[in-house]
DNA sequence: ACTTGACACGAACATGTGTTCGTCCCTATA
DNA sequence: TATAGGGACGAACACATGTTCGTGTCAAGT
């Protein structure tokens, strides 16, 4: 296949451009303005062979119908999660009450692929203390959970002792009449204790950690 | 503050599932043929309103020319970072030579929050093998790295031994005439080496982990 | 020289779209 | 009852924007 001229890749590059600036596509004239070119129909024209090698797509007769394909089709598969508190092995969990929109100070944005195919529900918390270190999660990190209150057996979850009033992220594994909880660390021994003990908080995700 | 109509909240969500739709804004027709709205000039009203109360932004004389605030004003904060590859004790790091766009066979997505301010030059690796858990970083993992060839004292890097021929992710530090590589685990004790023997791939920016 | 194809021009043309205006229908309030 | 304000109507109006068409240029083949 050729390559593209160089004004073709001008307006790609310029199309991209302009959709990080602004959050609508630009106009035929809006590319012609800025590249100087001296027609309409000039882009028109470069838009047509951009179109026909798959690198954009146009909406006929819509203004502004360009959409970028190639690079993050972005938006659809980006998720933002609300950082809705911390999570301490001294502290309860806050609840995901009202995890409406905009509310939480702090939000997290992550691809789809990564949290798996559960958007809802889906709510994180700022790690606080080296707690969960044998979980390999370390001060500082973001965790993912998903709500709810039940869960399979070998799942991670975060689960709330009443009697020992603790929060702690391990496997677990309901044998019988008592729940063993099962550090990540295979070096530790797990805990056992009743069920009506644990309080499942919610499922692990995942973790994200931002190095300083 | 009175609350919205229930015109006004429709409208606003209207626009908002446009936007999950269709990479481009609608326009006040589109709004008005969904909603079963007699005229423009009603859409036009409502979304002054909407407007005054700072959900949403217009801009004048422009068609399609309505952003939605508050939710992930999105694309601007999220980065692409491609997965070049993986990262393993017994492997040179795969160069990102090309990391052109879109010819990764995979792409994370992920709020430039979590990356810092350097939205250039990131790539990420998927962790192969339990070599790094001393750094609390597990099998299947993603790292990303920022591509660079120096560092600072005291960053973690992932570097290539040239005589052990291993990849590691220690943090680094420069002790006179030879280099200490330091186990993010403290119970772990460096490595100590000749500077001639490192060379430093990227540094690490970020974990990602996706439990399943 | 002649043809062909990739590109570029410029000028209309036809809609797409935002804006404005006068009017009307309610409900709450004085 | 009179009045004011939120909200809705419908019809223009004006310009923003996509589309089309006839021409021109230039380099590569033939």
């Amino acid at each position: 296949m050729k390559a593209l001229s160089r004004r073709q890749q001008a307006i790609y590059d310029f199309i991209a451009r302009f959709l990080d600036d602004n959050d609508y596509p630009p106009t035929i004239r809006d590319i012609q303005r800025e590249l100087g070119i001296s027609s309409t129909s000039v882009v028109d024209y470069n838009l047509k062979v951009l179109e026909e090698r798959a690198m954009i797509r146009r909406n006929r007769n819509i203004s502004r119908g360009i959409e970028v394909l190639g690079r993050h089709t972005s938006r659809r598969n980006v998720i933002s999660i609300p950082v809705i508190g911390q999570i301490a092995a001294g502290l309860p969990i806050p609840v995901p009450d009202d995890l409406a929109l905009g509310d939480a100070t702090d939000m997290v944005e992550i691809g789809s692929d990564i949290v798996g195919n559960a958007p809802r529900d889906l709510f994180a918390l700022r790690v606080k203390g080296h707690s969960m270190v044998d979980a390999l999660i370390n001060d500082g990190d973001i965790v993912l959970l998903h709500a709810q209150e039940t869960c399979e057996n070998g799942e991670t979850v975060a689960v709330w002792l009443k009697e020992q009033k603790e929060t702690t992220l391990k496997r677990f594994y309901l044998e019988g009449d008592r729940v063993r909880l099962q550090p990540a660390n295979v070096t530790m021994d797990p805990i056992y204790t009743t069920a009506d003990n644990v309080a499942i908080q919610g499922k692990l995700v995942s973790v994200v950690r931002s190095i300083v």
